[in-house]
Order: structure tokens, then sequence, then C-alpha cells
DNA sequence: CGATATTTTGACCCGGCTCAACCCAAGTGG
DNA sequence: CCACTTGGGTTGAGCCGGGTCAAAATATCG
């Protein structure tokens, strides 16, 4: 946490909004909190933003807040002594980051783009949380999509090809957007990959090189089709889900 | 669930034994219960127990029933349309199967050794559920465990060697053993590897005769010793923590 | 004892890693 | 304005860890 802290005014717009006019109000952990335990969070919570690369928290590190992903993305990575990394949650706006009861992280966590997380102190939080079954419900909840997500991980990384690990990355990330806008994941104008080929490898569990290749093979064979390194389209998505491998559509988180 | 269902009664002992007298008691869902907590589920468990190879339930499969498992392991696992599968999870006893609110099951569970589970019907455990604290408290709890232990996994699967995947999961067998007794990992009399080579396989993103091969090559190099295929004592589990290629000891539930 | 799993071992091959070069866009400073 | 750097990204050549295929060796069990 030694990285600079400005807070970045002015795209952030208002840094300190209502909880009731929140992006995130309806699927963050607060989601189930009636107006009244709406407005203790409220006066408990602030704001903190990150850049690119940035730390959040290192693994082994104790951590003195938690709270939700308001925008951006954040990558838990885990780390071998000899420097090999495995990232083993990507979270995405209404994540939450950071484990009630278990003081110290796991794994690091990064802003791979610029974050703006919404925090409350790690004691505030826990006596909040016990005397607040709304909050406990979701927070049990959230936690059970992510073991779903973690176990989709698994099966993709012991036993899906680097071909199939990337289709269904992407597959995952344009049923994402398509979703937020309320379209198919065929029609839109694509989506942006938010990550650089390092993190992909990184979440995949491959090189940069086998990405980028695997990415030039898809794109090839007219499964997807590149603006730039970054933009995404995908012109059928069912191919994308056959180059997947799956049975049925991915799931994740969400 | 079309497989007999013969209550095997000679080696189960007390088919229906009190909670407080319960090996798993202080470990499993149950842990934080009072004892009236604890007399509301003794009114309503009932025990079942399954053969090794015997599937539990099926992915896809509404399950109408869910609890602990009080002896042997249980595997669960996820396959893709051409039959490659992978274990996602290993439950021992006081671990926790099947999942609260989420009827439809999204991986197989199999019975891997003769395997007894304390149930409830997913109706009346729910119930019970909301008037309980004590229980959701646990259910949490335990949810972040496998979420950390599915962390670990991801880790493994994504960047560890062959070696490493093989020296890992023995190690935390051994532990687990040690454990059990109040020994160290080093001296006891050893323990039995419960699964299948093919198991194994399953659970470390690997082929049989890859796991072969490695056990093989960790007892040439002196760092495991093995009486029979499935009996395995460790000399010096300090060489198979290196040779796992973790920092630290490696973490999972427990 | 044959019959059927499970495990081991061997020979070979290939998908993805390694190492290395190159491309391209965005700074940066003279 | 250009020379230089820096951080992504792509592409190529070669190699090797672990998969595949095949067969032998060992349990396990009627």
């Amino acid at each position: 946490m030694s990285g600079l802290q400005k807070m970045n005014l002015q795209d952030t717009g208002a840094l300190r909004e209502r909880c009731a006019d929140c992006t995130i109000r309806h699927r963050a952990i607060c989601t189930y909190c009636s107006p009244h335990e709406l407005a203790l969070l409220d006066a408990i919570k602030f704001y903190k933003t990150f850049e690119p690369g940035q730390e959040i928290v290192a693994a082994g590190e104790e951590t003195d807040f938690l709270g939700s992903v308001v925008d951006g993305v954040v990558a838990l990575s885990k780390t071998l002594i000899d420097g090999r990394r495995q990232t083993v949650g990507l979270m995405f706006p209404s994540d939450f980051v950071g484990r009630a009861k278990r003081p110290v992280a796991p794994y690091d966590a990064v802003a791979v783009t610029p974050v703006r997380l919404c925090l409350f102190t790690r004691a505030r939080f826990e006596r909040i949380l016990r005397q607040t079954p709304a909050l406990e419900k979701r927070l049990l909840e959230m936690t059970l999509d992510e073991l779903d997500a973690a176990r989709d991980w698994m099966l993709l990384l012991g036993r899906k090809t680097a071909r199939e690990k990337i289709a269904t990355f992407l597959a995952i990330l344009a049923r994402r957007a398509a979703a937020l806008e309320n379209e198919t994941p065929s029609d839109g104008p694509g989506f942006e990959l938010p990550l650089t080929r390092e993190a992909v490898a990184d979440y995949l569990g491959l090189t940069i090189e086998t990405v980028s290749r695997q990415i030039t093979g898809l794109r090839k064979a007219g499964v997807i089709e590149l603006a730039d390194a970054r933009n995404i389209r995908v012109p059928n998505y069912l191919a994308l889900l056959d180059a997947a491998g799956d049975d049925a559509d991915g799931g994740m988180i969400d």
C-alpha cells in the first residue's frame, strides 16, 4: 500500500455517493439490506481508487479493510517461490474483496484496470455483519457463487486445452458484456478485454505466447474478430462455445 | 441413485448414534450447536451408506438431501462432453456435501471408499438453517475453507509440475493422517492412500500413467516409501514439502 | 484357479513452453 | 522534429514434460 493515493477526483465523480444510488446496489453485499441497514453502511463506508497494476493487498499481509468492487477489475493471484503465478479469481463490479474473519490474505489482490472500491474497516464491518442477517445471507450466497466459479476454473485448468481455455474465457466475457446491455453475445459491438496478455496467461495457466497464438488462431478460424489487441467481437457465439469444449453455457460468477 | 441401498448393518455399528457421541461433532456443520439445537438435528437426521464407486449424486440432478460425511471419502467431479474428468473436491469426514439453496448439483459426487453420510432432507435442513445462526455461521466458515482449498488447487492445477502435484497431494494426506493421531508427518506408520490411481489422476489433472511414474520417481528419490501401492510412509516430510514446490506448508481444508 | 481390475513400465509423439527476434504505439528528452 | 526507450503484443524455431498407445506385471475376487 505504498503507492499514490491521490483520489483522482474528476473521473470518480461524486466520490461519496449515496448507497441508494449506487450502481451495484442490487448485486453487491448490500443486496438484501433494508433502507435502515443501508444507512448504517452508508455511514461507515469510504471509497478508495487504485491505478492499473497497483497492489491492493499482498499475500500474507494483514488487511484492515474489505469491501466491494464498484468500478474496474481486480485479480487475485497466488505465486510459487520461483515466480510462477496463478490468478485464482477475477473480481468485477459488485464482487466482494477481502474475507470476513480471515485477517490475512492468502493471495495478492492487484488492480488490473483503474479500480474504485467501496470499503469498510474490518472491525466496523464485522460488527455490523453480526447484527445484520441480510448481510450474512448475501455473503454466504456470494461465497457459494465464488466456490462454483473456482470449481469451474479447476476443470478448465486441469483438463482443457489452450484453445479451449481461451475460448471459455472469451465466452464468459462476451456473455458478461452482453448481459450488461441486454443483448445476445453475438450482436453487440464487441467488448474490451480488460487484461494484458500476461494477466490472461496468469488466469488461464498458460504463457503469454500461447495466449497470443491461440487468440490469433481463433481469429483466423473466424470465431472472433479483433479491432485491436484488446477489442474483440464475437460474430458467432455458438461457435465460440463449441471451441470452449463445454457441454452447456460456461458457468461463472453472475 | 439406482444402486443398492442395503444399509450394511454390521460395519456401520450403531446406525443411529446420538449426535453428542458423534465422531465429527466438533468439526462438522453442527460444531457451534447448543444441546437444544443438536436435539433438533438429531430428530431429523438419518444415515446412509455407499459402496466404493457408487454414485451419490449425479451432475445436473436435483438433490433432495444433504449432510455430512461421517466415514469415508467422497469425490466431487466435473466431466467434459468427451469424458475428460476433473475432481474438484475431496470430502473427508466432517465435510458437508450438498449445497444449501442450490437444489441441482453442478458435479458428480462419488464414494471412493465405503462412505457413511449423516443426512437431512433439503426442506427440513433449510427450515432449521433459517432458525439457527449457529448452523449458518458454521456453514459460511466451511464454505470459506472450501473456497481457500479450491484456490490452492487452482495454483496446483495451473502451475505445478506432475512431480509437484503428486508431492503436494501426498504431503496433505500425510499431514492429515498425522494430525488425526497427534504425530508429526514423518514418524507415524504411514498412511493409506484412499484413492485408486485413476482417482488421483482425476484430482491432480494428470493421467494414471503419469501418476504411477511420479510416485515411482518419488520412491526412487527416497522421498516416500511404499509398503504396497496404497500404503505410503514419509521418512522425511520436509523433503516431501520441498518436492511439492510450496513456500510454506501446503494449505487445505482443516 | 481363471477372470477382471489395478498398477507399472516402455516407446513414441505432440501441445504448449522456452528462448529469441521483431513489431508497434506511446512517451520522453534533446 | 527525431532518436531512443519502454511496455505491450506477435511470430518463429526447437525442445521437453506429460499424454497416448500398448503390453506386461500384480493384486483382488469369485
